[in-house]
DNA sequence: CGACTGACAAAAATTGAAATCTGTCATTCG
DNA sequence: CGAATGACAGATTTCAATTTTTGTCAGTCG
């Protein structure tokens, strides 16, 4: 866009990648777009990014990792297991949810950017898990929750929703009954977690 | 292939688009190619199918069928509605994980197939969970299940296993935690069906 | 001196003309 | 007479020529 004489940054290279791939499309969006968009050269951009490739993991991580930060504040509450599982699963559910619906395109484009990088997505599972296995944790030290292996538990629990909030889904949804759904799968696997 | 003195039924040409979708793959495959199989003109071809589409469809639903009819053996089995439906589950993820690991190419083919066709592709669903709620209705009534809904927690049990049919996971499939994370997960969803 | 430029080679995407395929139907064949 | 054919129009796909893009680097600028 507007050219600037500010220092340049992975930071604005980033912000202006996120513009251009919201414009154009990840087919479209190219590296000289984004250095015009900067108002500098291509060959700017390639001293903060090795590739186009790498460009477009670390758009792709910063991503993520807003969901993430999201749900880590739910995770960390100071209040009961239960409670805070199922709010964390229906946070995850509705911000997924509104972001495959707000935006049909861009979730789109963030669609194809994670099947490019398999890696960054499993971080950011790998992160996900985590926040669970705490809550699960908590669940079972104040013996509301009873699992063997917590961290294989979490995973369960992550596993059991996946059609919930794996973008693979995303067409599942806006379905009228997806709601009463996942209202029953949570269901499900709560009295699974409350142990036989 | 070898031309046919037999009449020219539905059936033989959905075995013959089978095996020409098998050898050139969806992309290439062409209804002349299927008439050239079969020794006759594609003409006769849209004597039996209105439309490629139709043809395509038709073959989606006989190997969706397949596995269908399979699972329906054990779910009309005489016994423990806990066993049957680890059972069941653990047929379907073993029969998916053997179609997409032994004949990848094959396995694209239908993951293609079935792209395209969501109606079939619904059916299919719909016929699995009903098999579901006939255990689960079972697991209940024998006092080994707790359910206030049966097709509705039946509906939850097929959700909660996504991962482990839906061939949009079939990547996951392969690396070696995966049996032991079905394993928790089926436990997860057994506890959560024997009640609270 | 170090951030930035822009010309360049190799790789990838786009284009449009030619070839192939889909679906129809008047005609032939048994 | 009903099943099958093959020529045909329109839609789609292919392929090679052309353009654009990626990634590098010697050289410029502040």
């Amino acid at each position: 866009m507007a050219p600037s004489t500010e220092t340049l940054t992975a930071e604005r290279i980033l912000e202006a990648t996120e513009e251009v791939l919201r414009r154009y499309g990840p087919a479209k969006a190219t590296v000289v777009d984004v250095a015009r968009a900067l108002g500098v050269s291509h060959g700017s951009v390639y001293r903060h990014f090795r590739t186009k490739a790498a460009l477009r993991e670390a758009v792709t991580e910063r991503w993520l990792d807003r969901t993430s930060r999201a749900l880590a504040g739910i995770a960390a509450e100071d209040r009961g297991a239960e409670g805070r599982l199922r709010d964390w699963c229906a946070a995850l559910f509705t911000a997924k949810r509104h972001k495959a619906g707000d935006d049909p395109e861009l979730f789109a484009t963030y669609m194809v950017l994670i099947g490019e990088n398999s890696a960054v997505v499993e971080r950011h599972v790998a992160d996900l898990v985590a926040q669970l296995g705490r809550i699960v944790g908590d669940g079972v030290r104040a013996g509301a929750f009873a699992s063997a292996d917590v961290p294989a538990t979490a995973r369960a629990v992550f596993d059991a929703t996946v059609r919930f909030h794996d973008p693979a889904h995303a067409r599942d949804w806006a379905h009228p009954g997806a709601d009463a759904e996942f209202a029953a799968l949570v269901d499900l696997v709560v009295r699974g977690l409350k142990g036989a």
